[in-house]
RNA sequence: GCCCCCAUCGUCUAGUGGCCCAGGACGUAGCCCUCUCAAGGCUAAAACGGGGAUUCGAAUUCCCCUGGGGGCACCA
C-alpha cells in the first residue's frame, strides 16, 4: 500500500519540479483512493479489558485506537468484558472502566449497557459457547483432556527449571484415548482441556506493525483452553469471541504477541478468517527504566499526575488533552503536526503510521498539551469546566464572574485546577495580603504605603474600574511617582488580589469592582501604616 | 535458562538508499514582548548504541554484539 507523506513533495517554480509536480499530483491522487477505499471497508473493533483493575493510560490508548479506528471507517467500536478470572476479579472495576470511556469520549457501539447483535458482551455470559468450541477441538483431535494436578505440575515445572529448560507441559494425558478419558470425566474426576500443540514444523504469524514472525511450533505448550471449573482461559475465550463478534482488527497489549502464535494457530485449525494484529507496545517509566507499574502510582500522585484515568478529571486535565497526548505515543501523523482535536484525530488516524517502540511516558507534555486544548476552548466551555473546582473548593462561584474571569484566566492555565490558586480572590469576600509581599524589592514600607494611598486617593474619583478609568491614570501616576511600573503595580496587585502572582490587574480590577478595590486598598494601607511605625 | 519484540536529541517522534553535517514537539537556556505570571515570537545547546557487510552512496538493507522491553500459570 502507498504510504501517506503530507508535504513532502512541494510544486515548486523550477523546471525540474514540473516532472515533480505530476508525480506530487498523482500521489495525492493515489492517496484519496486508498483512503476512500478505507473509509469503504468499516472495521469492527474491540476493546476487552478485563475488570480486575482500574482503567489505566495503556488501556486508554488501546481505546481510543479502537475507538479512532472504527469511526475513521465508519466500524463498529465494540466493548467486551473479559471476566473469565473470577479470583481476580474487582467489583468496582467494570464501572470504572466504563467512566473512563465515556470521560474520554469514547462511546462504544455495542456492549455492555446497550446491548448489540453480537452479545452478550461479557464472557461469563457466553460460557456455554466455549464449551462447545472445545468440544469440536476435542473431536477434531487438536484437544485432549488433562487430569495432571497442580501439584503434579508444579513439580514437574520446578524440575524442567533446575535442570534449566524451557518450562512446559510433559505431555502424560496427550496421548490417552477419548473413551477412557470421557469415562474418568464421568465417574467425576477434575481435568482441564488442552490444545494438542503438533510437535513438529513451524508457524508464521503477521503482526501489522512488525511483519512476518516464524516461531517453531516445538517452542509452544500443550496450553489449557478450559480450566477445571468449566471457565475457558483468555486463549480461548477472546479467539472465540472475535471470530464470533466478526472483529477485523484486533488491538492488544504486546505482552500478547508471545502467545500470538497459539492465538492464530487456534483460527487456522478452525478454518477462521484472521483479523489483523496489532500489538501495542508498553508504556514506560518517565525515566525509560522498565514498564509502568502500580507501585509507583503513589510517586506520580505526590508530582501531581496519574496514570489511573479516574484521577486526570480531579487533576484538572481535560479528556481531549489526554486523548492527544496518549494518541501520539505509538502513532504520528506527519511528524510535526501535534495538536488534535478528537474530531481530528478521528479524521486522521491511520494504522499505517502506528509504531511497535515501547515510550516513556512524559508528564510534563500532558500538561503543555492540556494547555493547548484549555486554549482551544470557548469562554463558556472553559468557565463551566473550572466552575466545579471552585466548588468542590467551596467558593461560591457566580456564573457571570466565571465567564467573565475566563479570558484573562485561558492563557494561563495548565490545569483546570490552576485555576483555583491563580483566581480564588475573586470569590473571597476577605483576602489577607502579607505585607511583606505589599512591599516591592528595593523599596520601602513608606514607599509601598504611599503607592496605595495615591492610587487610592486617584481610583475614588472614578465612577467605576472600568479599563478607561483605571490604566491611564494609574500609568500616569506611576510616572508622577517616577516609579517603575513593576514596583507600583506590585503593590496594587498584592493589596487587590492577596498575591504576588495574578491574572492581568486592571482586567481584574474591573471584575471586582470599585467598592472592594477601596476597600481592599485601604486594608492595605492600614497594614502598610503599622508596618511603617515599626521599622 | 528458553522464546519473542524493540533501538534517531533527556523524552515523544519524522525519516522506507542520494533531498539528512538528520526535521518537528515537550523540556532546558538566552533574547523580544510585558503591570506579575502566563501565552506568543525569535535563537541556542541536544540524537542516528557499537562493529562488520551490501552499495558509487546507508539513519534507512543484511549479519553479529550490546542495551532495553515483554513472555514462558487451571491470570488476563
Amino acid at each position: 500500500m502507498r504510504r501517506d507523506r503530507p508535504g513532502r513533495k512541494r510544486c515548486g517554480s523550477h523546471p525540474k519540479a514540473a516532472t515533480s509536480c505530476l508525480i506530487f499530483v498523482f500521489d495525492q491522487l493515489l492517496l484519496r483512493m486508498v483512503l476512500i477505499m478505507n473509509a469503504g471497508s468499516p472495521v469492527r473493533v474491540r476493546f476487552a479489558p478485563s475488570p480486575t483493575g482500574f482503567m489505566h493510560l495503556g488501556h486508554a490508548r488501546t481505546a481510543l485506537y479502537c475507538y479512532l479506528l472504527a469511526r475513521n471507517t465508519g466500524g463498529q467500536f465494540i466493548l467486551r468484558i473479559e471476566d473469565t478470572d473470577q479470583r481476580r476479579f474487582v467489583q468496582e472495576a467494570l464501572s470504572n472502566i466504563t467512566e473512563g470511556l465515556r470521560w474520554l469520549g469514547l462511546q462504544w457501539d455495542e456492549g455492555p449497557e446497550v446491548g448489540g447483535d453480537y452479545g452478550p458482551y461479557q464472557q461469563t455470559e457466553r460460557l456455554a459457547v466455549y464449551q462447545e468450541y472445545a468440544e469440536k477441538l476435542v473431536e477434531m483431535g487438536h484437544a485432549f483432556y488433562c487430569f495432571c494436578s497442580t501439584e503434579r505440575l508444579d513439580e514437574m515445572r520446578k524440575a524442567q527449571q533446575a535442570q534449566k529448560i524451557n518450562p512446559h507441559y510433559d505431555g502424560t494425558c496427550r496421548d490417552i484415548p477419548l473413551t477412557e478419558a470421557r469415562q474418568r470425566i464421568a465417574a467425576g474426576e477434575p481435568y482441564v482441556v488442552r490444545f494438542k500443540m503438533p510437535r513438529d514444523g513451524s508457524i508464521t504469524v503477521r503482526d501489522e506493525m512488525r511483519g512476518d514472525i516464524t516461531v517453531e511450533l516445538g517452542n509452544l505448550d500443550d496450553y489449557i483452553l478450559v480450566k477445571s471449573n468449566g471457565i475457558p482461559v483468555y486463549h480461548l475465550a477472546a479467539m472465540v469471541d472475535d471470530h464470533l463478534m466478526e472483529i477485523t482488527h484486533v488491538f492488544r497489549g504486546s505482552e500478547w504477541l508471545p502467545s500470538l502464535p497459539q492465538n492464530v494457530l487456534l483460527y487456522r485449525t478452525f478454518g477462521w478468517k484472521e483479523p489483523k494484529w496489532y500489538h501495542l507496545s508498553v508504556f514506560l517509566k518517565p525515566s525509560g527504566q522498565g514498564k509502568l507499574s502500580k507501585r509507583d502510582a503513589a510517586q506520580y500522585k505526590e508530582g501531581g499526575y496519574s496514570v489511573m484515568i479516574h484521577d486526570m478529571e480531579e487533576l484538572g486535565y481535560l479528556p481531549e488533552a489526554v486523548n492527544n497526548w496518549v494518541a501520539l505515543m505509538g502513532w504520528s501523523y506527519d511528524g510535526s503536526t501535534e495538536f488534535f482535536t478528537m474530531d481530528d484525530l478521528v479524521e486522521k488516524f491511520n494504522v499505517e503510521k502506528l509504531n511497535p517502540k515501547p515510550s516513556a511516558i512524559n508528564f510534563t507534555k500532558l500538561d503543555h498539551f492540556n494547555g493547548l486544548h484549555i486554549r482551544n476552548l470557548s469562554h463558556a466551555d472553559l468557565a463551566q469546566r473550572i466552575k466545579p473546582f471552585f466548588m468542590n473548593r467551596g467558593y461560591i462561584t457566580d456564573d457571570d464572574i466565571l465567564l467573565k474571569i475566563t479570558p484573562i484566566l485561558q492563557e494561563r492555565l495548565k490545569t483546570l485546577d490552576d485555576a483555583i490558586e491563580m483566581a480564588g480572590f475573586f470569590f473571597q469576600d476577605e483576602i489577607v495580603p502579607r505585607v511583606e509581599d505589599l512591599i516591592q524589592k528595593k523599596m520601602t514600607a513608606e514607599d509601598a504605603l504611599l503607592v496605595a494611598r495615591r492610587a487610592a486617593e486617584v481610583l475614588e474619583q472614578m465612577p467605576s474600574m472600568a479599563l478607561e478609568y483605571t490604566e491611564e491614570p494609574m500609568r500616569q501616576l506611576v510616572e508622577e511617582l517616577g516609579m517603575k511600573p513593576g514596583q507600583f503595580f506590585g503593590v496594587i496587585r498584592v493589596a487587590v488580589t492577596g498575591q504576588p502572582v495574578s491574572p492581568p490587574l486592571f482586567e481584574s480590577m474591573e471584575i471586582i469592582g470599585k467598592d472592594v478595590i477601596l476597600q481592599r486598598l485601604h486594608q492595605a494601607i492600614r497594614l502598610l501604616e503599622v508596618e511603617a511605625q515599626h521599622s
